[in-house]
RNA sequence: CGGGGUGUAGCUCAGUCUGGUAGAGUGCUUGGUUUGGGACCAAGAUGUCGAAGGUUCGAAUCCUUUCGCCCCGACCA
């Protein structure tokens, strides 16, 4: 059977992904280093994406703001780890001026800056100086921010959505009176981002905490949330941090308590960037291209009229009339009127990853029937029902469309999961081909065979078991 | 930054070794026949051959310089 993307995942699964991303018309590598071109249509699936990630936020009494993209040299030098885990990898701003010198532009010799930027591949210090002026009583907490702004890491490895130089992200800072808040706090939002990746983009994730080795730059503790991709590898789709007092002692974030004494805060940061579409993408979709979960889905219903010469006019108008009646009951309908062949029409939108296809042809008008398509299941859920019927349940089959996903995925990552008894049995699972998550006890991977075994393999700790934090997932990853 | 590639039509690439004035597939436009899971026929448009310099009657092709990108390593949301 032909499909839509070649190669096929089980093909070659990285190349199946890059022709997937440019078939479903989403984004394009663009003309600056490991840089992409977000299209209309992938930015539409980030809006949705962002919008509610951003009512979510706001319910936990966060606060968005905006903070300057670039940030002064020695604020990134105060604290010690941090400029450890980012320096390899900031771009820099020397220049405020351009010259023309011997016919080509060139950054002004006389412009140089006295002190250079760097352009924030995160802002925790940046966050971290205002903190420390806005803070000044216990009044004064918690102060919860957040921004959603674009960053800069300039990686050596870029890979579309997962791993690019510049990408857009939300990153929440907060300050507490007590570490026990701070931590309940980094914990709490730890959990948005579960409930949130599950009830929205239908992923279930694989939670719990970093281990010391794989912990944030500057944090005391790191929990993290790992998505199992369709190949077996690990994708790490957020975090949240508790960075104690590191942060509040390196800018002097300090509070009068009630008790009159002068004490620093304790902060947390927590993230969630356009990777996350990446993963998405990477979970869901099939060998004929993207499968949207149906709450981000630009589209969630296509209708397609089947037309000939003689019908087309018709046959366009009660399209467009039910796209109008399926509308009023909230879902976000696209009549492709367009000028193309019916089947272009069809792959089109298969690739784009629309969860519901409508398709009506004549005789269908007649009847007052519609045929119509999830795209999760494929042909075999092909029926004819009515167009009133459809109009009816088309809130609950975007619920079901959502629920399969979802059951779908958690199967998945059962079947990608393997308990393992010591290295020896991880090393013969790895040397057999086995792929996925491989749980072992964690005190059995702070030893040099196992370093040996990450070496060998490629992989790394992607986080403790939350239900049993002695225990550890390794896996190789994105 | 080390090792290896590569740059030619919107896209994917052939042509370079052996110099002779620009190609294929796909996409795009038009016309016709088609139309419920990727149609077919015909006609047509599209190039500073990454850039600069050199050799030559003549350079995509040979030489020199230079820039970009891709893959493998270190890094990572």
């Amino acid at each position: 059977m032909k499909t839509a993307i070649t190669p096929t995942r089980a093909e070659n699964f990285s190349e199946w992904y890059q022709n997937l991303i440019v078939a479903a018309d989403l984004a394009e590598s663009a003309p600056v280093r490991g840089c992409m071109t977000i299209k209309p249509y992938g930015w539409a699936i980030w809006e949705l994406m962002r919008d509610e990630m951003d009512r979510r936020i706001k319910a936990h009494g966060v606060q968005n703001a905006n903070f300057p993209l670039l940030i002064p040299i020695d604020f990134f030098n105060k604290e010690a780890e941090h400029v450890a885990g980012f320096a390899k990898e900031c771009a820099v701003v020397t220049h405020h001026r351009l010259k023309m010198i011997d016919g080509s532009l060139q950054p002004d010799p006389d412009s140089k800056l006295t002190e250079p930027y760097i352009i924030r591949p995160t802002s925790e210090t940046i966050i971290g100086e205002a903190m420390s002026r806005w803070v000044q009583s216990y009044r004064d907490l918690p102060l919860k921010l957040n921004q959603w702004v674009n960053v800069m890491r300039w990686e050596m490895r870029p890979r579309m959505f997962l791993r690019t130089s510049e990408f857009n992200w939300q990153e929440g800072h907060n300050v507490f009176a007590t570490h026990e808040e701070a931590n309940a706090d980094a914990r709490k939002m730890h959990k948005m981002y579960g409930d949130y990746m599950r009830e929205i983009l239908a992923i279930p994730s694989i939670m719990g905490e970093k281990t010391p080795e794989e912990r944030f730059a500057g944090a005391d503790h790191t929990y993290t949330l790992e998505h199992i991709m369709q190949d077996g590898k690990a994708l790490q789709a957020g975090t949240s941090h508790d960075l104690g007092q590191h942060f509040s002692k390196s800018f002097g974030i300090q509070f009068l308590g009630n008790d009159g004494k002068l004490q620093h805060g304790w902060t947390t940061s927590w993230g969630t960037t356009t990777r996350m579409m990446g993963s998405m993408f990477m979970i869901h979709s099939d060998d004929d291209g993207l499968v949207l979960p149906p709450f981000v889905a630009p589209y969630q219903v296509v209708i397609i009229p089947i037309t000939r010469e003689d019908t087309a006019e018709k046959l366009n108008a009660y399209a467009t009339e039910l796209g109008e009646k399926l509308r009023a009951t909230g879902v976000r309908v696209l009549v492709d009127t367009s000028d193309m062949r019916a089947p272009d029409k069809m792959w089109k939108w298969i690739k784009r990853g629309i969860p519901l296809r409508v398709e009506i042809g004549a005789r269908e008008m007649e009847s007052g029937d519609v045929t119509i398509t999830r795209r999760d299941i494929g042909r075999e859920s092909k029926r004819t029902i009515q167009a009133t019927d459809l109009i009816a349940s088309v809130n609950n089959i975007m619920t079901d469309i959502h629920n399969d996903m979802v059951a779908r995925v958690e199967k998945r990552n059962a079947e990608m999961i393997h308990d393992v008894a010591d290295l020896d049995a991880l090393d013969a699972a790895l040397a057999n081909g086995e792929i996925g998550f491989f749980r072992i006890k964690y005190e059995m991977t702070t030893n040099e065979q196992f370093e040996g075994l990450m070496e060998k393999y490629k992989i790394t700790r992607r986080c403790l078991d939350d239900r049993d934090p002695t225990y550890v997932f390794v896996a190789k990853s994105y």
